[in-house]
DNA sequence: CAGAATCCTCAAGGATACTG
DNA sequence: CAGTATCCTTGAGGATTCTG
């Protein structure tokens, strides 16, 4: 406690994983198993596990349909549409990253997808 | 490769530390025992560790002063400073996020701090 | 003062199998 | 489909000691 709002953020988007679910999410509502297929390299487990405490911070929400097969999907509340400039200028500075170094081109598709639903 | 910039940038400012460092960094250089004093809870070793791994990517400079005692000065470079938004929206989330939850007061000095280096 | 060198712990993350 | 339930590994991070 006492800490700085930085060190809040950072400690509740922790992890390997948050900022990314929280990236798909921007573009809408997803499921899980959607999610579970354009995150790359995550498990169901760790998926599931870090929904969970989204969930739990408040940043997104789960809707269930009560329905067979199941279906789950998964929303940006309002505080998490708020992380939408933090995605914006960490990507940016991405961008710089990459410029910075020579390398390039690498980079296209994650960049139009978040042009597309930029708000700001 | 071939990853979105927003992995790109969580890739290298991964870790419990370095975006405080930089946090530090940005009011100006710092000698090495002034880091290790302001960032709470850090020891030398891993104060150590990551400044090396910050200026390996480019984002700080390290100046020693060929003295005894020795000197050590560190330094946003160019692409380190334009990390400043991205301070800047991590620290206006955890606002957000702690007005959402009702708490506050707590994190009045920090935030002066950025705002008086704000130059965006 | 600014570190390098060791040693150690634990929890984040991963692999796999099972289920309503 | 959307998860649990287990088990396991690795390395990030920490504590401590030593030094030019």
């Amino acid at each position: 406690m006492n800490e700085c709002p930085i060190e809040i953020t950072l400690n509740i988007i922790s992890g390997k994983w948050k900022f990314l679910i929280i990236k798909e999410l921007i573009d809408g509502p997803k499921r899980f198993s959607q999610l579970n297929r354009s995150i790359k390299g995550i498990n169901q487990r760790m998926l599931t596990k870090q929904l969970r405490e989204l969930e739990r911070e408040g940043i997104i929400e789960r809707k269930v349909y009560p329905q067979i097969p199941p279906k789950v999907e998964y929303s940006l509340t309002d505080l998490g549409e708020k992380l939408h400039p933090v995605l914006l200028t960490l990507h940016q500075w991405g961008v710089e990253y990459i410029k910075s170094k020579g390398v390039d081109t690498s980079y296209k598709e994650c960049e139009t997808k978040l042009q597309f639903t930029q708000k700001v």
